[in-house]
DNA sequence: CATATCAACTTGCAAAAGGCAAGTTGATAT
DNA sequence: ATATCAACTTGCCTTTTGCAAGTTGATATG
């Protein structure tokens, strides 16, 4: 019998189900690379701006793909790159994403928090997430 | 001149900025226990059910403490005990949780996966969200 | 009065995760 | 023959976690 040594054993709840998937500091900022700023290749996702380190990422990456929320095909017209994009899992965090960035519209005061990003979901929310959901079908 | 060895020197990205309070694998689950389970002690916390230990939760509490997301009070009733309690600013996180519950509802299919929170967010999803704000004020 | 209790932490140490720089791979371009 | 470029991998050191045990201070107990 295995012991249980703290380790995530499901207790069913749906928070913590997420957070096995992107509970941390990474791997949301990948989606967002991918959802939001259209990321799609290695390079770049790894000049995202948070200044992922590469270890990380291709760590991330693995899991995402493992979890179901990323795929990765090879690009039919660069045979160096590969192609990540979301699937329809990774898609359908695109109302999580909306609020979080609702609410650090909200709360964050700094001098450059007012994004376009923040922007747009204010404007028009639904359109910001049509928009994610129509990324290109993996 | 302060060398910057990747630290969080602020993009200004929504998303960053959120993770930044809660993008780690506790935080958000101390947030999820005072919001739907109602938990306000020091005790009650640490046995959330997911096993956070009680160097992580103190140090996990302090930072929402500083980051104004949770309150910390002495009870009135029990001079041993202290009460925490999210702030405004923490209640206002509830769309958030509610979203990620939605998601997850969507996607575990565990056996205990359907939980009384899931059912109730999926029902009365604005009803959920207030009775998170709806929390005795700090 | 001495001792036990209880909530809320703190401390110490080993283990795991993260960050940084440098190296690898394999097909083209020069 | 050598350079290049995307996507990783590896090694090493630092930071963060996890676990167990200890501390604190006011009451309750004997």
């Amino acid at each position: 019998m295995k012991k249980n040594t703290n380790q995530t054993y499901d207790t069913g709840c749906p928070v913590a189900f997420a957070l096995r998937m992107f509970g941390d500091q990474w791997t949301l900022l990948v989606i967002r690379d991918m959802a939001v700023k259209g990321a799609r290749t290695y390079s770049e996702l790894l000049d995202g701006g948070e200044g992922i380190s590469t270890n990380i990422l291709a760590q991330r990456l693995k899991q995402l793909e493992e979890n179901g929320l990323v795929s990765k095909t090879r690009d039919p017209e660069n045979w160096r790159s590969f192609l990540y994009a979301l699937t329809d899992k990774g898609r359908d965090l695109a109302p999580v994403l909306a609020e979080i960035i609702l609410w650090s519209g909200k709360y964050n005061h700094g001098d450059n928090a007012m994004t376009d990003t923040l922007q747009k979901v204010r404007r028009d929310r639904s359109g910001f997430e049509e928009s994610i959901r129509n990324g290109a079908v993996p």
